[in-house]
DNA sequence: CTCAAGCCACCGGTTACATCA
DNA sequence: ACTGATGTAACCGGTGGCTTG
């Protein structure tokens, strides 16, 4: 070992990483000890996250080589956890997706890693997890836009032809108009001739209002879905799932008058104006384990729908936007969305 | 009590490296 | 052997919470 750096595995098993600690000339005490890991990137400075010295990420080979930390002599390569370690981090992160100090520290121990890689491994655990959430979320938005436009071709077909019948039916009232053409009035209208001006009074209505329901709900799911393929495109700038949910804010009118008309087609919007009075509350059966199953906690904002057909969501009391930390109240309460279904 | 500064942990985004097809 | 895709360890800059003076 040369003068000043010191190497030390840091895994018991003896296949984990080396690290490379450049003590300079001050020693590592001197507060600008840096870490290596194997391939030369500084890994662990003087603070908890590794900032304790400040370079720009990106340095040239003649920079590196000005700097003292660099050393001729190439560092070993990066090494993944073990298997072993990724296990028992799988393992601490199920039971809880953060990290207290005193169990960071165990956790290293327990590991034969440093506090800082510990860290960064639940750091990026959450990041990943939060990434197939948001998949899992798009593709439930996107089956219950696929679902809601087949309802929607149904209807059209069925409005179209509750219209036909008004024709029909209409042609068949003229036919029997009396001279004045007050056939609607006549005195001697027989009950047949009654029974048929009703059916056609109600198809009218039926055929009006189907339309018009099929096409509020159609096109509030139409907004929903598009907005939020945009917010997962890749090169999307911003917070994917705050943007998620303000998509789904955005939208949240349209998705009102969606819901009206599934709620009571044709029958008055009672259900837009109050949701409690729907038959709905989160949806257990969505939930799914880790990997696949989410915990339905983060953010509050993985409960599913499992008939994809008839979903809605409820944002909660008011959009505070401006952050948005996991462990913020704000966004436990305030930020929460909720997906509710019609049974 | 209020305010500013410092520390810390976290996040989203990014990079470099390892691995695999 | 080479290459592109994918996964991941580690980093940066920004932000908010907490503590302290």
């Amino acid at each position: 070992m040369e003068p000043g750096r010191l190497i030390f595995n840091t895994s018991g098993s003896g296949n984990g990483q080396m690290l490379f600690l450049d003590c300079g000339a001050g020693g590592v005490g001197a507060g600008a000890a840096t870490m290596f890991h194997r391939g030369g990137r500084p890994v662990l400075g003087g603070m908890e996250d590794g900032r304790g010295v400040k370079r720009p990420f990106f340095t040239s080979p003649d920079d590196l080589l000005e700097e003292e930390y660099y050393d001729e002599q190439l560092p070993e390569k990066k090494r993944r956890l073990t298997p072993e370690q990724v296990h028992l981090l799988e393992k601490s992160f199920e039971e809880e997706n953060k990290l207290e100090p005193e169990r960071k520290t165990e956790l290293a121990r327990k590991l034969g890693l440093q506090p800082r890689q510990v860290a960064v491994w639940f750091q990026n655990r959450r990041a990943r997890w939060k990434t197939k959430t948001l998949e899992r979320d798009f593709d439930r938005l996107k089956a219950s836009f696929d679902a809601l436009r087949a309802d929607h071709d149904a209807l059209l077909q069925d409005n179209h032809r509750l219209r036909s019948q008004v024709v029909t039916l209409t042609e068949k009232m003229q036919e029997k108009e009396g001279p004045d053409g007050s056939f609607g009035a006549a005195v001697d209208a027989s009950e047949s001739d009654q029974l048929l001006m009703a059916e056609v009074k109600v198809a009218a209505s039926n055929a009006a209002e189907g339309q018009a329901a099929a096409e509020a709900a159609f096109e509030g799911q139409q907004q929903l879905h598009v907005k939020a393929e945009e917010r997962l495109s890749p090169g999307s700038g911003g917070s994917a799932v705050l943007d998620a949910r303000d998509a789904l804010l955005g939208c949240g009118g349209v998705v009102d008058s969606s819901v009206e008309s599934y709620c009571f087609p044709g029958g008055g919007g009672a259900c837009a104006d109050e949701y409690h009075d729907c038959v709905m509350g989160p949806i257990a059966g969505g939930i799914q384990s880790e990997e696949d199953e989410g915990a339905g906690s983060d953010e509050g904002c993985s409960y599913y729908a499992d008939d994809a057909a008839a979903v809605f969501f409820a944002a909660g009391h008011g959009h505070n936007n401006h952050h948005h930390h996991a462990d913020d109240v704000d966004d436990q309460d305030d930020g929460q969305i909720s997906w509710w279904m019609w049974n």
